[in-house]
DNA sequence: GCATCATGGTTCGCACAGCGAAACACAACG
DNA sequence: CGTTGTGTTTCGCTGTGCGAACCATGATGC
């Protein structure tokens, strides 16, 4: 899962002059800490970024200095600090979508006992953008900020039919690239969200991201900004059988969509 | 609410051949972006920062190729995209803390119909880490990632209490830099919550930062990788008159916050 | 219509800052 | 003692970021 859809610049068109790669390295140094990875030393970050240990020496230096990393004198290691945070709040609280679907949202959780969430992407993959889960439903621990693949799970794929085929099979190339062993199976649930789409309005993920997870996904388009983002609603296997995820909770979810791109085109 | 505490490399010891400035550039760029921007032209960032246009150019590039910005064609502005969530959130995710304190925070919260927060410092402000409003109180609309000051909220004032002296000291004259004019106040202030918490564990903030908001705060020391962190609990000032803040809900957080240490220290 | 000015963005050479191979320093083992 | 794993320093070369100039727009004027 490490995501580099587009990362260094000796890629492609290399001797890209506008292309500042100390930012770059600075900025996947950051990434390298996943949950779990509570703290890094400078040797794993060399190991995991590829980059030398001298570089990496500096960027940690910068990083601490400017409150992105915290430095662990006995242990000599580093560990996120508060800064990060700063940068995803702006965009939070930026975007209208989240209040204006919280409310049908808590509501159909509450109903289906199911999770409903708000997803955009980022290179391969989703990250949340609100979500809420039903006071039942403690099983999934996914909150804002967490990432899924976007190629096997609900929300990403209702995603990649929200965007224009161009950008669609840009995408998809990268996923092929990315794991060529599965593509045929990913690409095959893919092309029948494709066609779920069309013509149900929503795209269904029955056990393809997580085996006993399935969900529905609505791509919501043309909105805030212009960034692509979609709803998703799922919840354990044993509780949502594929009927009623096909004949009640994907029609509903669609419903959801159109209420809040309404409210969102007048506001 | 610039915050500047040490950004770019020309200050004190100049020329530290450490420091990379191109992705402190980056990410102050980033940080531009504040509650209330949605959309930033390279023009504007180029004011807001003192940097060069084309610099400004090579960074806002840089940053979209990888991610973080999106560009609006039509408008020829930037906004933040997806990918600065990631970095927050393997944060969150690795704060044992939050998943400890959650519990106790809750309770105390709908008990005493306040909001409970952690927060922890970022340069001259805290952001919040974890935060639980009671059902009745929607008034403050504080959540995970918010900033707010240090030198006059009750979780700031806690946080400067449970640091070293040195470390206080060193942050107090940077507050004192920024605001030279409301200094006497601001310190008599953090003098002031360095009595309470001595005296009684706790420290008070009735109307110091928000006229109409009361608070109490205790730091936390020494836990969960050595990061400083406060809790905090507030609320409208008319429902939280000075003797329950000072009988009631300060005790109590404290009390709250032995048991997160208690907690964690077995852990 | 063509000037004029204002404003935002992009080129392009030059100087210098930041990169990385190799060398160095310092631990922790056995 | 080597040996293996760290993190830091050195220093020549290269790539990056600066500024002035160069384009775009688009809003005004008459």
């Amino acid at each position: 899962m490490d995501d580099d859809i587009q990362v260094f610049a000796d890629d492609e068109e290399s001797r890209d002059r506008q292309f500042v790669n100390a930012l770059a390295r600075g900025l996947e140094l950051l990434r390298c800490f996943r949950p779990g990875d509570t703290e890094l030393s400078n040797a794993e970050l060399a190991r995991r970024t590829g980059l030398p240990k001298p570089t990496i020496s500096r960027l940690t230096h910068t990083l601490t200095k400017l409150g992105y990393l915290g430095f662990s004198e006995s242990r000599g290691t580093y560990r996120l600090a508060a800064g990060v945070l700063a940068l995803g709040y702006a965009l939070l609280s930026n975007l209208d979508v989240r209040k204006v679907a919280r409310p049908y949202m808590e509501e159909l959780s509450e109903y289906a006992q199911v999770s409903v969430s708000i997803g955009a992407r980022d290179r391969l993959s989703v990250v949340y953008i609100e979500s809420c889960r039903s006071s039942a439903n403690v099983t999934l621990r996914l909150d804002v900020g967490s990432r899924i693949p976007l190629a096997t799970s609900a929300v990403g794929r209702a995603l990649l039919c929200g965007l224009p085929q161009g950008e669609r099979d840009y995408l998809m190339d990268h996923i092929r690239l990315r794991d060529e062993e599965n593509w045929p199976r990913v690409k095959a649930g893919i092309e029948q969200a494709l066609r779920d789409y069309h013509e149900r309005g929503f795209v269904v993920s029955a056990g393809d991201w997580q085996k006993d997870v399935h969900a529905v996904g609505v791509p919501m388009t043309g909105v805030d900004g212009e960034r692509a983002m979609a709803f998703n609603c799922g919840g354990p296997a044993f509780l949502l059988s594929r009927e009623r995820l096909i004949g009640e909770v994907g029609p509903r979810l669609v419903e959801l969509v159109h209420k809040v791109e309404a409210d969102l085109g007048r506001a």
